[in-house]
DNA sequence: CGGGACTTTGAGCTTTCTCAACGATGGTGG
DNA sequence: CCACCATCGTTGAGAAAGCTCAAAGTCCCG
């Protein structure tokens, strides 16, 4: 409703702050992600068991129903986070960009093995560093700050999780797309003062398949959505990968259902 | 997938113990929510905080959009959590029961007001247990164990959202019946051996609308599904809130669209 | 036994999907 | 630098799943 552009917000934004020793200290997500959380001393014992790896474009970091393994910490780029059917018809629950944690959610508690319950691609070139579970797991007891900014983001994908579901299960497909391009702009830090009155321009990493699995459509759907939306001098389209707002708010009415 | 049975499943079944004392100690779910976390001693200061309630059927716990000031803690019965459009439409994200909490979810971080982001009404008459969320949220930093059965609830919710976004986004109708009646069955306990061969009695609280309102569809569809697994020999219908499953692992090869 | 709320069933309609063709775009090699 | 090719996106026409509207059937409760 009136808060929907709250939803989809990364919760930690300032990427100012730049330590400089350890692999760790500098990393640009440092003060982005959960590591904020760690002190520095433990964050050098963290170091020990971290790998900073780059990913082409569709590589797969985690596939559903294999051994939960490692945490991510995505640095860089953007991941499509899927569930799929035996025969192929795919649902993406979530794109997760720089600064989120990526393997919280497997079977079983919290604190046993367990199996992813969902698969991960990265959506062109993603940087992550990764770390064992076995190695943040303990931490996690030791450090109670971290359990509850673990808690703070479960409890926010909780209610982006939610929001999504009204949208799938009640939503028109023009008011599923209206209510993505707002919910995007509004992670990507676009609203800092609510939904502005003017233009405003939106970088999309995913393409439109990508869109129709999130959306619950088909890519037929999508593209006569943007093109429905464009007609009516809503958004325009310089770029398969670019969206112009042109009218935030009509935009907000519409995903909304509002008049 | 292969452990869908595994998703909706409350996290605490035992209700065997009883103690005997004081309020919360006597208490039916005391061995099956959170209150479990908390030593006896600290029992004993949260029951002074606590309000046991019993609510009529429709009673409106919580609405949307208002401040977040309590935990509820259902004892017996079932609540449903839903979102709405301005337009009425509506949708139901979860049911909860016995054993579960309620007012985890909220705008802002874990540790501050906010507000609800869902509204809850009880199915049939409820019995809670309510104390503010001022009362417990301190005991969060003061007992470790009460975070981390939060995070596990937390995690393992999200889970389930995801599990759903996949039936919103992705299912047919008569597979959203057929994966809402085994997760269903799988939450009542009813599947400690994973999915059985032979029949199976199910008890659904809530009305067909309700059925249409989390699944995605509507009521006539509701209904039709269901003739359509009777007629197929899946299922028997003795009354409207009973529900036989005759071959439930046939249900769940059409639930996960298998063949 | 009657009334209201809920459920089922039926008929026609709408939205979205499917299938197919066409168009754009970006990368590659000549 | 351009032409070609593969991939991705758009557009159109017909089909289908599910929705809407309407009527009849059930069930519960007083």
């Amino acid at each position: 409703m009136a808060d929907l552009h709250l939803h989809e917000r990364p919760l930690f934004k300032d990427l100012a702050h730049q330590a400089s020793a350890a692999k760790c200290m500098d990393c640009g997500a440092r003060h982005v992600g959960l590591c904020d959380a760690l002190c520095d001393f433990d964050m050098q014992t963290l170091a020990g068991a971290v790998q900073r790896l780059t990913l082409p474009p569709g590589k797969i970091l985690v596939e559903e129903g294999t051994p939960a393994l490692h945490f991510y910490n995505i640095t860089a780029g953007t991941v499509r986070l899927f569930k799929a059917l035996p025969d192929g018809r795919r649902q993406i629950t979530g794109f997760m960009g720089a600064g989120h944690l990526l393997g919280l959610k497997v079977s079983g508690p919290a604190a046993e093995p367990g199996h992813y319950v969902f698969s991960a691609e990265a959506i062109g070139e993603v940087h992550i560093c990764r770390f064992t579970r076995a190695s943040l797991l303990p931490k996690l007891t030791q450090f109670p700050a971290l359990e509850r900014k673990l808690l703070d983001v479960a409890t926010h994908e909780l209610m982006a999780a939610h929001e999504q579901m009204l949208l799938l299960g009640r939503k028109t497909a023009i008011e599923r797309v209206a209510s993505f391009l707002l919910a995007w702009a509004d992670r990507m830090a676009l609203f800092p003062d609510g939904i502005p009155e003017g233009k405003l321009t939106l970088d999309l990493p995913m393409n439109r398949m990508d869109l129709a699995d999130y959306l619950g459509v088909t890519i037929e759907t999508i593209s006569r959505a943007l093109g429905q939306l464009k007609k009516r001098g809503l958004i325009e389209l310089p770029h398969i990968h670019e969206v112009v707002l042109l009218a935030p708010r009509k935009l907000a009415a519409l995903a909304e259902a509002v008049s």
